[in-house]
DNA sequence: CTATATTGTTATGTCAGTGAACATATTTAA
DNA sequence: TTAAATATGTTCACTGACATAACAATATAG
């Protein structure tokens, strides 16, 4: 992940990475950084990293859900399903139950336990977001009004199409 | 990367990552995931990744420039400089120059090669973006929207604080 | 019933980056 | 001025978060 320093202790009117800055994916990369780096911080109490807490909240929104399932939700292979689900399981969070119907198949289920993490891990998620915003940069605040004006005229653009 | 699948053919009222999407950080991540992947493919004719690309971004930008200078930029540490200022020289864009002033250093600089390739990566990378708009999930968009009305309102704020 | 497909799993590879150690060169302090 | 501390670029081993490929067990289709 490249993307430059948001210390602009150096605040010339020429910042290094100005031919960057004009890009959305640049910004966004910059955005998600901020938001990651932190967020990592903020579930490391709780036992989770990123990728177990997306898959607790999906199997959280659906309950009984396959592992093959949790993969398509989450858009990753089955086989880093597995490493997730072990992870979940190993923190007593959630449990593969056999499906009667298909012996090859687990219906993953919530805890209480589970439960109850994922209330706290939510909640301590929603105010590390609050807090968070209000670090952005004015600069990428910017480039997201930016990214917003031109993201309002495509979704304008394709609601003319369809006639609406 | 842990995001959910784009492909809504299940448009039921209740998708499984609906505890995800509350998030910023999920959103955010979801739209770089999407500019990444169709950007790698664009920088790809050029011989260049997304991280050559940048280097070559700010070296273009700042011509002179040290590889430690660079490293800052880009927020990542000396010794994966070296592995993109490599690329990038085999390319024959940039060349690092020995500073007289200073024999442990280089100064990095375009070549003229460097400086077309520059150009039209540039250019491709802009009419990537620009059709890529066209492809950004009415959801996506309306978390955005929600985004910079938060990130605005932080941006208020400090503006108040600071008696504007 | 046989051929094909699917589920979860393991082992291995990849890719972008970090961390630590290093040679060389420069700056700071005694 | 010499000695200690610091900075630059480099190498190599390592990590995290995936993907790919092969596999056994099971299920489904022809």
């Amino acid at each position: 992940m490249t993307l430059a320093n948001d210390t602009d202790e150096d605040n010339s009117a020429q910042p290094s990475d100005r031919l960057l800055r004009q890009f959305v994916g640049y910004n966004i990369k910059r955005a998600y950084i901020q938001l990651q780096g932190d967020l990592t911080q903020t579930l490391a109490p709780f036992g989770l990293r990123i990728g177990t807490f997306s898959a607790l909240a999906v199997v959280v929104g659906s309950e009984g859900i396959s592992q093959t399932q949790l993969s398509e939700v989450l858009n990753i292979k089955r086989s880093g399903v597995v490493v997730l689900v072990d992870e979940l399981e190993n923190l007593g969070a959630i449990d593969r139950k056999p499906v009667e119907t298909d012996r090859r198949a687990y219906a993953l289920r919530v805890t209480a336990k589970g439960w109850h993490l994922w209330q706290n891990a939510e909640r301590a998620v929603q105010l590390h977001e609050d807090a968070l915003f209000d670090k952005l940069a004015v600069e990428d605040i910017r480039t997201l009004r930016e990214l917003l004006v031109r993201a309002t005229r495509s979704a304008t653009r394709k609601r003319q199409e369809a006639g609406e």
